[in-house]
DNA sequence: GGGATATAGTTACTCTATACAACTATTTCC
DNA sequence: GGAAATAGTTGTATAGAGTAACTATATCCC
């Protein structure tokens, strides 16, 4: 039952009948944060196709290919680059290690972290998930231009990042 | 227990050493699903900052805003414009209801149906958060000039909307 | 050298978001 | 008038995100 069975209706109810069809966004497109999420949605979606066959989840990717750039980056780096918390990190990296994608070794300068390194298994797959990354954002971004795709990520840089540099 | 006790080490062992301090997303910041979650997940703090004082969330003050531009706009069109399925659109509605921002209205053209209205209240509401939204977004941007956040809008809307107009 | 403090990782718990299945009431299609 | 579709609701399941508390180790400082 509607909430508003319990309450006085208000003045709006002589409008009733003013409008019902589909909505564009119209009026929140100047939003920021409605247009990021929207955008997101669309892009994750194509990616979750483009991975859906390898089972990887966008947090696993970033991680993959952090780790082949840093081969034995620690889990606190991987939280800070990915922007998830620790415990996420956690999860994260047990499932590749479960998978055999990576392994976690613990450091000898400083025994309470591992670093984590892919192993040969990882190092295939990564490679192969690039390829398919790089196709879904641009099948995700069919109405850009090469160079307006480049100009979208050098401004969502600059959004996060706010020292980067401008071009 | 790390799972890699479990596991057989593996090549890099050997590069154990190499590299442990914080690592910047130089790597990923070709990934648009990557650099659209960062730079969201910074708005979206700013956004949250903004509207504490109101206990407002994104998609309510979302739902506020298409309200108060479609009076009488359904059920259905809200989860459509905002891209959330209609179990979340229930709870929503119920929560902007119950805290007498906006009120369900049965459509007499087709009962199954509610028209959604801002109380007066609602619409006092929304004015305000419209002005803490603008004011989130700029500080949350604050390394781009107008152009450039008209620009970001502007390929953002191209990405979700394939059909949105160049300019 | 040794105790206080900080850090890396882990575990547990909470809350929200997202997705999906099933159901009721009503409308539309044939 | 019956079959199929639609609007809304309820319930359930899974993932993302934030927080607190804990262990083991390292660093700081007296």
């Amino acid at each position: 039952m509607p909430v508003s069975d319990k309450k006085t209706p208000i003045h709006q109810v002589m409008q009733e009948e003013v409008e019902t069809g589909p909505v564009d966004g119209l009026i929140l497109e100047e939003r920021l944060g409605y247009a990021l999420r929207r955008a997101q949605l669309k892009v994750f979606k194509h990616f979750d196709e483009a991975m859906r066959e390898h089972d990887i989840r966008p947090a696993q990717f970033s991680a993959l290919v952090i780790i082949e750039g840093y081969p034995g980056v620690t889990q606190a780096s991987l939280a800070q680059t990915l922007a998830i918390d620790p415990p996420r990190v956690v999860n994260l990296v047990n499932t590749l290690e479960s998978r055999g994608l990576a392994v976690r070794v613990r450091s000898k300068r400083d025994r309470r972290s591992y670093g984590i390194f892919l192993t040969r298994a990882g190092e295939a797959l990564v490679v192969t998930l690039k390829a398919l990354s790089e196709q879904s954002d641009l099948t995700a971004t069919q109405g850009l231009s090469d160079i307006e795709r480049r100009q979208l990520l050098a401004l969502l840089r600059r959004v996060y990042s706010p020292q980067a540099p401008e071009k």
